[in-house]
RNA sequence: GCCCAGGUAGUGUAGUGGCCUAUCAUGAUGCCCUGUCACGGCAUCGACUCGGAUUCAAAUUCCGACCUGGGCGCCA
């Protein structure tokens, strides 16, 4: 009968001193010998050697472990013995061993990685893939950099929000949206959650932040991009672009020190370099002299005025070598809710956070006067009675302030070297992937 | 959306008109093996995305569909 999970051992705390054991886990792999099988016992913790000499075990744990396969859970409960020839300096001796849940043969991929499988082969068997120690670091990475993100801003007096996914309208522009059925009304998934981070400026709550999913229909079909992403959100009052720079990369800096502190044994069994934490603060490098330094690395033409290509991103990267911020950008480049310069309207107070290979983030310091909002709607061909939804909260007193949006799955992506952000996510959504 | 490259056993691959009854590895199944750690040995199993065309002959060439990867655009 089973019970007693709870007195099971993680495999990571056995120990030569450990003694009796009940270990559970993924069979990860079975050496038959003979009269000597060798079980390797995966947990999310590690690999134990389990091993069964089979004259020496009860004729029903020599059964179980001649019958069991792959991937099978198992319950093995034992005598930890040292010896130098198992690794980790232990090994458990089977006094018995359950098989929880029969693994059906063959597998859709290989969890021991002896053969690789290509991305599309492991998102169609995530569970599975999920399975290896390289996956599974991943998606601890993400978890701490989850919690650290929103430990950080709570520290410094943030509010977290939750605002609506499901939306009326295309409010910020820029993008497709996803429409969806709403009862009798059309209705769309939201894109970004600013204009609501926004109105709770207007509501006096000073500093907001969410974290929650964005949605974007976009047929992009790229390692960077992704139809459904989270996004870190945050918005401050009476704050400029600067303010919410050195906020941004206290983040970072913040997140990055957590893992490097908390995931260093998933990043080793995953096969993964320890993180290397930036300094700050990073160079806040103005638009003009980026466009500058991308024309000198690239063949391409790049003017003022011209969004930066990737290959001009990585041109900039390449030069910088780590993270920096692009500021000072053309006005007519940014969002009608950029707040221009007082001084040369003609740039404005927004910026980008980068990493050497991508884009990171974006933010700015929002235009929170009333009539200067129409004006730049306006002055971008766009008709002002289309925002009357986002425009109302700036009749009754917005306080001024600036904010930003940061990618999750491009800040693991970066931080890990990985090579998709498809990666980053434990059920991708792209151009062409809806299930699982 | 545009462009490029692909689609061969469960997985990853080799194969550019006949030598393919399709390579190798891994896997699965069975047998042997008491110190493996990518265990080893023997045997067996298992595949050319779909439809059409060209040809005496197509995995291989052509057309279409579907699917996948990547670059660009757009975007974060």
């Amino acid at each position: 009968m089973i019970s007693g999970f709870s007195m099971r051992t993680p495999i990571e705390k056995v120990t030569p001193e450990t003694g009796h054991a009940k270990c559970v886990g993924f069979v990860h792999e079975v050496r038959d010998l003979g009269g000597l099988t060798f079980v390797l016992l995966r947990d999310r913790t590690g690999i134990l050697q389990v091993t069964v000499p089979k004259k020496k075990v009860s004729p029903e744990v020599a059964r179980a472990v001649r019958e069991v396969s792959r991937e099978s859970v198992v319950m093995v409960t034992g005598e930890v013995k040292p010896t130098g020839k198992a690794p980790g300096g232990r090994e458990l001796v089977p006094s018995t061993f359950e098989v929880l849940s029969r693994a059906g043969t063959p597998l859709p991929l290989d969890v021991a990685e002896k053969v690789p499988a290509e991305l599309d082969t492991r998102l169609d068997a995530r569970f599975l893939d999920a399975r290896r120690p390289r996956v599974a670091a991943v998606f601890q990475v993400r978890s701490a950099v989850l919690y650290e993100t929103a430990r950080y801003l709570h520290k410094h007096d943030f509010i977290q929000i939750t605002t609506p996914k499901i939306v009326a309208a295309a409010t910020e522009g820029g993008t497709e949206l996803f429409p969806i059925a709403y009862f009798e009304k059309e209705a769309f998934l939201n894109q970004s959650p600013q204009l609501y981070k926004q109105m709770m400026i207007g509501a006096g709550f000073e500093k907001v932040f969410e974290i929650g999913p964005i949605f974007r229909a976009e047929e992009h079909n790229t390692t960077r991009h992704l139809n459904e992403a989270t996004s870190i959100d945050v918005e401050v009052a009476f704050a400029d672009h600067q303010d919410v720079m050195d906020l941004l990369e206290g983040l970072v800096v913040s997140v990055y020190e957590h893992v490097a502190a908390t995931c260093a044994a998933p990043l080793e069994r995953g096969g993964f370099e320890p993180v290397r934490v930036p300094k700050a603060p990073f160079t806040r490098l103005p638009y003009v002299e980026a466009i500058e330094i991308a024309a000198a690395g690239i063949d391409e033409p790049i003017a003022y005025g011209d969004d930066l290509s990737p290959a001009a991103e990585r041109a900039i990267g390449e030069a910088m070598g780590g993270h920096y911020f692009v500021v000072d950008w053309p006005s007519s480049i940014r969002p009608y809710y950029a707040m221009p310069y007082e001084d040369d309207p003609s740039i404005c107070k927004a910026f980008d956070l980068m990493h050497p290979r991508m884009e990171l983030s974006s933010g700015a310091q929002r235009v929170h006067q009333h009539d200067q909002l129409v004006r730049q709607i306006a002055a971008r061909g766009l008709s002002p009675d289309s925002f009357e939804f986002y425009l109302r909260p700036f009749l009754y007193g917005m306080p001024p302030h600036a904010g930003w949006g940061l990618g999750v799955e491009r800040l693991v992506m970066t931080m890990l070297g990985l090579q998709n952000i498809r990666e980053a996510v434990l059920f991708p959504r792209d151009r062409h992937r809806l299930v699982p």
